[in-house]
DNA sequence: GGAATATTGAAACACGTCTATCAACCTGAG
DNA sequence: CTCAGGTTGATAGACGTGTTTCAATATTCC
């Protein structure tokens, strides 16, 4: 597992900030975006492709249109940190749609969630029901968002 | 400012789980993917684009491939919270490519952000020559991933 | 400097795509 | 039942797309 360090030239980058904003361009129209040939272009996409560096192309939903109105941080401590209580938790987060991410954090707490459902009731439900149901969870604290300043995808190349 | 409420088909819905994980097919292969044809398909993606609930497609890159290993959680205390400083913090917020969410926050915490960055060397300097240095920010508190364990963009639909 | 290598832009083509139209069908209201 | 209103799948054609090949140019290394 050894990357070798991979450069990455300013085209490059200019491209990958160009298909981390918009990944249904054309070859022809990336190519005026970034300023090269649409050729050159498709060629440096399949190698950061090869490269790995390319993921799959989504598309975002507005969650407020589908009536996500409720943002949620949660963090999670463990009754244990065995192997399998935290396999366990670990398939637990990733089989629940309603959990978008999940960190392993350093600190008091062991997990840090973030929660996106409909409303607060929906919340409650899934804290009560599924979450602290859960074996491995000893306790949780939760913290609401006002609003969302700013939420990219786009990494910082 | 009135959605009204709208109402979503489970077909709708299969589409919008199939364009949030891959937004590069073509009508013709969603429409085999979610059963139905693909002029059908393109007539509700097309409403779905109307009502606003599409958002942009947009390329994901692999962090790791990247080398931005570093994922950290800083929580954020302003000094202030008139508008004028909130604006101004919201805005660096939104102009460093680093952050890649912030959420205004309930409780003890004004912000929380999301950060990505190569490593320890870069998260401090961004600490320390621009977080703290921010004229609106009082103290902060950062905790560091040890593992990303889910990072989705796939909405509950 | 000069040779070998890598990278570029332009052109070409086969293919699949988007989008519109149309008749058939289902669904409810009266 | 009957009749609109809305939704469906099939069809068709114009268009744009991805991908390859080729010569020319830039870059690297001795």
């Amino acid at each position: 597992m050894t990357t070798a360090t991979l450069v990455l030239d300013p085209l490059d980058r200019r491209l990958l900030q160009a298909v981390q904003r918009q990944a249904d361009l054309s070859h022809a129209a990336l190519a005026e975006a970034v300023g090269t040939s649409p050729a050159s272009c498709w060629r440096r996409l399949k190698a950061l492709e090869d490269a790995g560096v390319l993921g799959p192309a989504v598309r975002l939903l507005d969650p407020a249109a589908l009536g996500l109105a409720l943002d949620a941080v949660c963090q999670v401590r463990m009754k244990a940190h065995d192997a399998q209580a935290r396999g366990s938790f670990e398939q637990f987060v990733m089989d629940r749609d309603e959990v978008l991410e999940c960190l392993s954090m350093s600190g008091e707490w062991d997990y840090q969630l973030r929660i996106v459902v409909r409303d607060m009731a929906q919340y409650e439900h899934f804290l009560m029901h599924a979450l602290l149901r859960h074996p491995a969870v000893a306790t949780s604290a939760s913290h609401f968002a006002l609003k969302r300043i700013k939420a990219t995808t786009q990494l910082p190349v």
